[in-house]
DNA sequence: CTTGGTACTTTGTATTGCAAGGTACTTTAA
DNA sequence: TTAAAGTACCTTGCAATACAAAGTACCAAG
């Protein structure tokens, strides 16, 4: 289900603020939403690749240093048209949602 | 980004009204879903294995026989794990919209 | 100098969506 | 009577995504 959604909901996170890849799945786990390294490493070296990201490392206290990844030019643009996207899935399962009697006695 | 949708779109559409492939196909498109035969056949021959979907053949006034779909007791209650499911995750992406400063601007 | 913690990376596999092509039946029209 | 067009169903091969699992590297604490 979630297929396809991780991609928005990243690029959402690195546009409110710039993290690394074990803070990202943190705060998605925060937002309920699990995810694994497997996953997400592959997925922001795609982005990084299509350009819609950047990074530069950053020393830690604790620990190896670490990767902050943030929104390039392009990908702000791309997040827009994401976000549009969004909003007209969402519109087409309220519609569809609605269309099914049974939902609506659920009010 | 429509990955994994489509199941819960056919779901549903078909808890509104027992239909065949070309049906569903232009209802989707009337709810601004494009699919494909490629991509619906497919779908709904893994629903009716999973024993989600149940069908059964009727004739046509014109044209060859159809496949009628509906849900089977076991696809009701798959679907309303999908409504579950549905409402968590646009809640998460509401979270994450409300948190990136620009989106409250927008508004 | 070894253990445990943090962080990044890669490989292989399953699932999903799509393009493209194919089969079969029915109606229309030459 | 056959040819063409329309409708409906199905299959194959490919690309993209998510995940499990295993691996690399650096640092701090004991």
């Amino acid at each position: 289900m979630r297929k396809g959604m991780l991609e928005y909901c990243v690029l959402l996170l690195l546009k409110h603020r710039p993290s690394y890849a074990s803070d990202i799945i943190q705060q998605l786990k925060n937002a309920e939403l699990l995810v694994v390294e497997g996953t997400l490493y592959p997925l922001l070296t795609r982005l990084k690749n299509d350009g819609l990201l950047q990074y530069e490392w950053q020393e830690s206290t604790q620990g190896p240093p670490r990767k902050y990844y943030a929104l390039s030019p392009d990908g702000e643009a791309f997040l827009e048209g994401l976000d549009a996207a969004w909003a007209e899935l969402s519109n087409t399962i309220n519609y569809l949602q609605t269309i099914t009697p049974k939902l609506l006695e659920a009010k």
